[in-house]
DNA sequence: CGGGAAATTGATGACTTTCAAGGTGTGTGG
DNA sequence: CCACACACCTTGAAAGTCATCAATTTCCCG
C-alpha cells in the first residue's frame, strides 16, 4: 500500500522545520524555549474524520496545534442543538477552551483527517513555569479566542444572513493570506453544513446566498474552492448596514 | 441636598462585611490574603448612569467588582453597531476581558449610577504572584467568561426569539436566587432595548414575546419587574425547540 | 406639570425557514 | 473500471418568523 498524497501519513519533523513554525507556539520562544518545547511534544497525534479530539465535560489532556486537516469546537445543548464555536485550521492551537477549568467546555471533532502536534498538559504546566514565552503565547491565545467569540457574537446578533457570510469568506481569505497562499482563492475546509451552522442559518439560506453571490459574480464557486472575484463589492456587501452611502 | 435612598453614596465597608463577599473575589482567599487584598482595594469608584468604566482599546486600569448598580460590556463595529455581550450585576467581576492583552476588547457602561470596587492593575499582578488564591479566582473568572459567550452564541444562533427570552429570564431568576433573593420575581436590571439587543431581536419583536408570555400567564411583568408564575412552562419553552413530547 | 424617552401595539412586508424534489459528487464493492 | 448507494448540495414553493414603520400610550425626569 503506498502512501496517499495527502500529509495525513507524513513523519513528525521539527518544529524549526515546520513550515507553521511562525503561526505556532514556537513564534513565543527563544532557542533554548525551543528546545526545550522540542523534547515535550508528540507530534503524531491523528484524528480521522468525524472522530472526536475531545469531548465537552472531560479533562483536559493537553493542548494542541492542527499540522493538516481542520477541526470544528462546538457546543450542543439538552436538545442535541448544535452551535458550532469556531474551526480550527493549519497552525491553529486547540484545547484552550478547558485553560480556566482543567476541563473541556466544548467539543473538537475533525472535519476530514487531521494531524495534530500534542503538548501534554504536566508538561505544558512545567514548562508555563520556566518559559515566560509559553505563557504569553497561552495569553495571546486565550485573547484571540475571547475575540474571535465577540465578533461572532455581533454577527449572529446583529447582521444578516448575507452580510455574515460576506464578512466571513473575507475573514477566510485574510486567514489564508497571512499564512502565505493566495488572498482571494483558497479552499473552504468545511461541508455547507457546518458552515451555515456557524452562521446560525439554514443550509438552504446558505446555498441561496452563495448563488446569489455567484450570480452577482462577487465570488466564483466550485465545490469547496471559493475564488472572490470582486473584493471592493463582497467588502461593500460585509459593512454595509446602514443606509446608502 | 440629601442623601438619596440608593446605595449610590453608601460608604466604603471591610470585604468581611460587604455582602457580596461570597460571591466576589474574597471567596477565593483566606484569611491572610484578604487582608493583604483589603489594603490595596479602592471601594469607591461610582459610574453615574450611561458613563463608562471603560472603552475597548483602552489599557487595562484595574479589575472591578459591581457592589450595586449594573453595567453592559459590548462590543461595536465599524457600522455602530453595537452587541451586547454580558450584563454586570451586583457581585459580578469586570474587566477580564483585558486579561490576555491587556487591552480592552469591549465597552462597559453603566446601565445606572453604580458603585465598584477597585483593584488596580499593578497591585492586582503583584498579588497574583504572592495569592494562589486570587490566581484560581482570576481563572474562575476567565472560565465563566467563555462559557457564558458560547451559551449566547448556542442561542443566538440555534434558537428562536422566543425561546431565548424565556431562557434567559430563567438564568435571571437562577442568578437572584443564587444571591438569596426570590427565586420567581426579580427586577431587569437594564431597559428593553438593551435587553432585545443582547439577544439579537428589534425591542418591537422583545415586546411582543413579553405581552404574549404575561397573556399565557407565564410571567406577570409591570414595567421591569418581573414574577415567573409558570415557572414549568416556561422551562418547557426555553427547551423546546424540538417535536411534541 | 410638561416634554421627551421608553415601551407597547398594529399593519405590512421582507427575510428566512421548512418541506420537498432533484441534481451532483464521492466512495465502495462488484 | 463501472455502477450503485449515499451523502451533500442546490433549487423551488409555501409558510412562518421577525423587522420595520407608524401611531399611541406610558413612564420618567426635570
Amino acid at each position: 500500500m503506498k502512501a496517499p498524497a495527502n500529509s495525513f501519513t507524513q513523519n513528525a519533523i521539527s518544529c524549526n522545520a515546520c513550515s507553521l513554525r511562525h503561526l505556532c507556539i514556537p513564534n513565543g520562544l527563544n532557542k533554548d524555549e525551543l528546545e526545550e518545547l522540542e523534547r515535550s511534544i508528540d507530534k503524531t497525534v491523528k484524528i480521522p474524520k468525524k472522530h472526536e479530539l475531545y469531548k465537552a465535560n472531560e479533562d483536559i489532556n493537553g493542548i494542541y496545534a492542527v499540522k493538516s486537516g481542520a477541526l470544528k469546537t462546538s457546543i450542543i445543548n439538552s436538545e442535541g442543538q448544535e452551535q458550532i464555536l469556531e474551526f480550527h485550521l493549519p497552525g491553529d492551537l486547540l484545547g484552550f477552551d478547558a485553560f480556566a477549568t482543567n476541563t473541556h467546555s466544548c467539543d473538537a471533532i475533525a472535519l476530514e483527517d487531521s494531524l495534530l502536534c500534542k503538548l501534554p498538559m504536566e508538561v505544558f504546566e512545567n514548562l508555563c513555569d520556566k518559559l515566560p514565552g509559553l505563557r504569553r503565547v497561552m495569553m495571546q491565545q486565550i485573547g484571540k479566542e475571547i475575540s474571535h467569540s465577540q465578533h461572532l457574537l455581533l454577527s449572529l446578533g446583529q447582521l444578516p444572513t448575507e452580510e455574515r457570510l460576506a464578512s466571513y469568506l473575507l475573514q477566510l481569505a485574510e486567514h489564508f493570506h497571512a499564512r502565505g497562499f493566495s488572498k482571494s482563492e483558497y479552499i473552504l475546509p468545511m461541508s455547507r453544513q457546518d458552515l451555515s451552522n456557524y452562521l446560525g442559518m439554514a443550509v438552504e439560506t446558505l446555498s441561496r446566498i452563495i448563488s446569489r453571490m455567484s450570480n452577482d459574480k462577487l465570488i466564483k464557486i466550485e465545490q469547496r474552492k471559493v475564488i472572490i472575484t470582486d473584493i471592493v463589492k463582497l467588502e461593500k456587501l460585509a459593512h454595509a448596514s446602514c443606509g446608502s452611502a
